[in-house]
DNA sequence: TTGACTTGGTTGCATATGCAACTAAAAGCT
DNA sequence: AGCTTTTAGTTGCATATGCAACCAAGTCAA
């Protein structure tokens, strides 16, 4: 981006979109085919099984999701069988969410695949390169103030 | 990712989605807030803008976009007056797009505004650390076989 | 020329999503 | 206690998108 016509293929935000929606575009057949889950849906299968049982808005807080989306998914979730809510004895308000025995199974199934996956990626990538990338986009991902609807 | 319990917050399928997702955000909101764009909308734009005069099919390919998606930014952008269509004499299926003085003048501004978001984007990371994720999200693009929309 | 197949582009339909408005429970404050 | 302000979640509405089906112009081959 020296020049000062403008090109879109060295756009950085295009290109982190190109790269997202690639990769996204093959691990979304592995999730959707098997078990005809959403994107979102996904991730909070994969919050749950990672941390346990936890809040909706817990689930917000740690994926930088916005609460309609984790909201939506969660009533799928319930009614696919994948989780359970059970209202939370401090807060009227929250529901705590968990992962049904059904549920865990596919994370268990959906966890593995999204392993080697990612193992694939970084192998074609090289683990250096890898590491580098991992890091940048974390960094990148501060660098961003965070969306308006997560307060 | 060198456990085998899986933590999404390694998984780079999602680490390139936030970073994505965080950093459209703040763009988006330019070319939104400026000219009532869409993302499709913006590319299509900028494709013109740099490319000159060409048909739909021809943004396509250099986009990695679908066509439903490009026919119905084309189409929006006809309305507000931001391309002219011309029929082609060659093939009388497609159509020459191209930016009216209007959309000129609007790619002009938004070509800036992203030539100093992506130079902001870039001072932010570090010269070389960016040119190294400029680097890498070719290669991860690359990578992954292209869209089954393209054939 | 005629008929089969491909290709540029559009449209219908079903779904995912953003945003704003809304409900109900909590917290604060006086 | 009584009143205002947050906060956990949900819902309505408008829009963007994916996919498959579709139309019309081209191409190819006999």
């Amino acid at each position: 981006m020296t020049d000062s016509h403008f090109d879109l293929d060295l756009f950085l935000p295009y290109l982190l979109n190109q790269a997202a929606e690639a990769v996204s575009r093959e691990f979304q057949a592995i999730y959707r085919e098997r078990h005809g889950m959403t994107r979102t849906q996904w991730r909070v299968m994969a919050n749950l099984g990672r941390f346990g049982a936890m809040t909706a808005r817990d689930i917000c807080a740690a994926s930088h999701e916005e609460k309609t989306r984790v909201s939506r998914a969660v009533a799928a979730l319930e009614v696919a069988g994948f989780l359970a809510r059970l209202p939370s004895d401090r807060d009227g308000r929250a529901e705590i969410l968990s992962l049904t025995a059904k549920g865990l199974a596919v994370f268990a199934d959906l966890g593995q695949q999204a392993l080697s996956y990612d193992a694939g990626l970084r192998a074609q990538l090289g683990a250096a390169d890898a590491d580098a990338l991992h890091d940048l986009l974390l960094r990148l991902r501060a660098l961003v103030p965070p969306a308006a609807a997560e307060d």
